[in-house]
DNA sequence: TTTTCATGTAAGCAGGCACTTACATTAGCG
DNA sequence: CGCTAATGTAAGTGCCTGCTTACATGAAAA
């Protein structure tokens, strides 16, 4: 007997399935249904709808890959190392999408602990890049009258906004291609800006 | 009588509670409540929660004030305009935050014609900002060698994600003072990048 | 004054929901 | 084989939901 399938299945089609119609419009029949057992059986594993969400949200990891990267970046231009991180950044998002979306719609109107997820993974990936920035900062590679907290913030608001407005808006999905040329002029302008300074 | 005014009060009660708890967290007879009605009116007026709700969606108009702002930038030069444009566009949204939530939220479980009030107001917004960078690419103070689309999507990327991140996710809302200093901070980092250029 | 029209009161229906109870089945393990 | 533990079948409970029906009220328009 594969006890541990069966949780599982149950996880994923609850993820699947709440990502698609939000946690008031999925329901326990259908979940059950797509994970291939009785409803019954969901019930004996998680009792109720509610801890069955939340054992979602505690058993995802986020695992930045970010950090991991970090060292990697060392023989780089920094405007490589900015494309490698976005890239990874971009992969990531669309690894999880499921739970992005999630969290990204329930955030308001399911407060309790998704929060804490969605916080926690915000905040870990903004320290990161900002701790990032400031060691280029230090290297007197970037500007010294701009913050590396708010350069974090933006970095990552605009991958974020890219990967939303293309992965989660648009049903195609995002070619990889693409998704590079596009990577490298978002980064052009993040890095030089829009002024033209050829005068 | 006042026949307007029940309607209306109904149509905000609505955006008020979607925007709160989600179109199938609202109920109707919660919604008739909080606009001091019976659910009979509601069902009068509407016919159904749906048509309600398109309803609501069909009146709202963005009123793209970005359009009308165009004309007095003149003078200004284009960081002054920009911080311009910024302003106006995060009060716009601040102003219309209940609805800015529910199409955030509810963009891809209702998929009927939320999508169309919402890609409109985006894409509305992107053009009107690219012909704006288009013309100062002639003019010679944009970069050549950007596109006037891409950087219109970056800065309204920025915008909306500092939105999100000060108004949606923290209960505080803006302060006016620290909004002005902040967008401040983002308008110099996307008009002169990141890197450093002292060298 | 009489009519009309927006609204209210009250009761309820049918369906779906999360969740339960009681009992049967199946498969692996000692 | 017999025991145990995970799952299935089936029926059902109580609650809430969107929505309806039948009748009453009250104010403005005629």
């Amino acid at each position: 007997m594969k006890k541990t399938d069966t949780k599982k299945r149950l996880l994923e089609a609850t993820l699947k399935l709440i990502s698609e119609k939000g946690y008031m419009g999925a329901t326990t029949r259908e979940i059950a249904q797509q994970a291939g057992v009785t409803e019954l059986t969901l019930f004996r594993h998680f009792g109720s709808k509610e801890k069955l969400f939340k054992e979602l949200l505690g058993s995802y990891t986020f695992l930045p890959r970010l950090k991991e990267l970090i060292p990697e970046l060392d023989g780089l231009s920094s405007r490589e190392a900015l494309e490698l991180i976005a890239t990874h950044f971009l992969l990531t998002l669309k690894e999880r999408k499921a739970m992005v979306k999630i969290m990204y719609s329930e955030y308001t109107t399911y407060p309790e602990n998704i929060r804490e997820v969605y916080n926690k993974f915000i905040l870990e990936m903004r320290t990161t890049m900002a701790a990032y920035f400031e060691g280029l900062q230090r290297q007197g590679m970037l500007r010294k009258n701009i913050s590396p907290a708010m350069t974090a913030k933006m970095f990552l608001w605009v991958l974020f906004s890219y990967f939303r407005s293309e992965e989660i808006m648009q049903s195609t999905g995002m070619k990889k291609s693409i998704m590079e040329k596009q990577v490298r002029e978002m980064i052009d302008i993040f890095m030089s800006g829009t002024v033209n300074n050829n005068t």
